[in-house]
DNA sequence: TGTACATCAGTGAACGCGCGTTCACTGATGTAC
DNA sequence: TGTACATCAGTGAACGCGCGTTCACTGATGTAC
């Protein structure tokens, strides 16, 4: 195995991130090794510095593709033409809890937890802030978006606001307990609230 | 140094999980050494597993602690009597926002990421489980006492798990991205929420 | 009540393991002539 | 178009550090007589 072709490379380079993304989706940025990455990418260990200065920055970009992955999908999810407004907030929530392989968890649950404002080290916190912050944005839009048009009135920003804290509040939650009931009759809630929201004003 | 009294050493002990729990929730299981304890404590690394099976043994009791001192704060606020019940449920989420000093994180948050359904080796999530769903009993339970009597009816069941999972959400991004703009904000729409909910039904 | 001995809370150095990172090396790719 | 040489993507062993855990040891506490 000698040298790779700079187009080998630059592929070899993706698959990384995208394995890196992924891996790091479903188990957590602390419990996926770098060698981990690399045997699923079908490389060794040492090759990973050719392409990345330290794991953060790995960590940086897997957070920028894991974002762009899930703005995508929710365009997919919303952009789906429903007669009932309501159907379609409670569409997006549906679709947030329980339609969702665990390699694609939500960003902001997966990279979050081992970011912490009060432990110093890490240098991925901005990369962190500016995709949520980001990707809360787009939520606020799609929701507005969505229940415009048609005749019904648009979910106020109060209560979308609202909504997307409880939608990751519980998928956090789901994430820590396993699924357990109380924790689902959460979900249920919080699906149930967004249909009538969308509803009733 | 020699031999410690009988009595000495079981509020050694004490003091032990007490510095962990607090060390804990203001940092993260995972950024906490149990070197890190002992010194907190005024001790040296060894004499830990004298009182300790493992960290972890130390973490579980970590976390009924913390759960326990979480349910006695929430009795001290709801416990405070206002006239307008709406500023009661929103008191409550005020206080869990803004009048927490950092050693006193909500533990649902503090101790759960660590903890992933995916992530297998972790034994502590049994005990996460069981502390997590009695808080969060505690809490329905709490919002529906605190608004019943006088002349409010209570909030409804949904509008506080809702509510619930909110706080635990916006607590969440908060802590991962050092008080963002547009967090503040969407805790303040939860605040609002939790006060016109209570109001208006 | 005092004395001899066993116990064991606490000490601090050392071990072992995982993991991020480094390094000398290989051989195919890219380039200069 | 072919040949000689430099480059550098990828290899795999080794290093270094943090941290959970172990261990031989100390000396005050607890106990038996």
């Amino acid at each position: 195995m000698g040298r790779s072709s700079q187009e080998q490379a630059l592929q070899n380079r993706s698959r990384i991130v995208e394995n890196a993304s992924r891996l790091f989706r479903r188990f957590g940025v602390d419990n996926v090794s770098v060698a981990d990455v690399m045997t699923a990418t079908g490389m060794t260990i040492g090759g990973f510095y050719k392409h990345f200065e330290s794991k953060d920055a790995l960590v940086q970009e897997a957070f920028s593709l894991a974002f762009k992955q899930a703005s995508a999908a929710w365009h997919h999810v919303s952009d789906r033409r429903y007669h009932d407004p309501g159907l379609r907030s409670g569409a997006i929530v549906h679709h947030y809890f329980h339609k969702r392989p665990p390699d694609q968890t939500c960003p902001m649950l997966a990279f979050a937890p081992h970011l912490t404002a009060e432990a110093p080290d890490r240098l991925s916190l901005d990369t962190y802030r500016k995709g949520a912050e980001e990707l809360f944005t787009q939520f606020l839009d799609h929701m507005s978006e969505s229940q415009t048009g048609d005749d019904a009135a648009p979910i106020s920003n109060r209560d979308t606001k609202v909504l997307f804290a409880a939608m990751v509040g519980a998928g956090f939650l789901a994430r820590a307990t396993g699924d357990a009931k109380w924790v689902r009759s959460v979900q249920d809630a919080i699906e149930s609230a967004a249909t009538a929201a969308a509803g009733l004003r």
